[in-house]
DNA sequence: GGTCATGAATTGCATATACAAATATTGTAG
DNA sequence: CTACAATATTTGTATATGCAATTCATGACC
């Protein structure tokens, strides 16, 4: 015989970013299903919530609060402030910036939020609660391992 | 009183998409970092191995395998057969194509095979095989729940 | 055998993603 | 005060993603 038949301690097999793409392509999808009508992606709905709540601030740190690049942010942001849902404003520095959310941005910040709440219920019914749970805790987990490493200052 | 504080039935509270894509974002730089130098993008890479394995297939047969969209797929095999590791072929019908590895992509692919090895093993080492065990898990479960749904055919 | 639904792939358009380079500004050393 | 390092953002280029519409070919019905 030749190796244990519950792989609980096993090695994983398949690559872990192919199933993360998938996922995230499903649930990504099923999320813009639930948005549409609104007016918003999900990717948009979250800039707009993170902007939102984290007030006005500089691009550089709400690149770093989402966790993404500062070049992504710059251009996601472009299509949010022709549509009038952001705006660029002057910062500290003559070279930084501050982005606010406007009060369209605001109203529809607010309905857009109850498509998010009924796609995350969705979800959860859909997968089952205690299977997200368990996947935010570990997504959380994995994130944070990347945040331990390579600490960008301070 | 309000509420149990240990968490473990409760509701999850944060945004499965955004966690999802933030982690992803993460762990697709930790491959294309090692991945770096051979030539190829994680998502070439996955792209590559496929063929390879599957053998000459359709377009959209390998799109499914993937779980991916067609017109992604189009285009994303697009730089590849520029780059001479894949080419389009005659399909049984005149609609169909099918789409193969060259003896350049056999070679590339089993060169990026090691870097990609190195990838995954290194995630294992970061985020603890443990938990990158279970994270397998709950993603084929999160895909599994999206197939038995919207079946596309049979 | 012509019309029409069906199937497969691609293309138009728009967004998401990020590395490297460019731009602009500020701080600092001499 | 001037040259140069450091900071903040944007742009150039390239890939990833998918919906809707298009193109092309096949099968089916009459």
């Amino acid at each position: 015989m030749k190796a244990d038949t519950h792989a609980s301690t096993a090695t994983p097999v398949g690559c872990t970013n192919l199933k993360l793409r998938q996922l995230t392509r499903r649930v990504t999808q099923h999320y813009d299903q639930h948005l549409a009508g609104s007016g918003l992606k999900i990717t948009q709905y979250s800039l707009l919530a993170h902007v939102d709540r984290l007030g006005p601030l500089a691009p550089g740190e709400l690149a770093r609060r989402m966790d993404m690049g500062a070049s992504t942010l710059t251009r996601n942001l472009q299509p949010m402030i022709s549509a009038g849902w952001l705006v660029l404003g002057p910062g500290a520095d003559a070279r930084s910036r501050l982005v606010h959310i406007t009060e369209a941005g605001l109203s529809l910040r607010r309905q857009a939020q109850k498509h998010w709440k009924a796609a995350q219920l969705a979800l959860n019914g859909k997968l089952g609660v205690t299977t997200v749970a368990a996947l935010h805790s570990l997504l959380d987990q994995g994130l944070a391992a990347f945040h331990d490493d390579a600490p960008p200052d301070e």
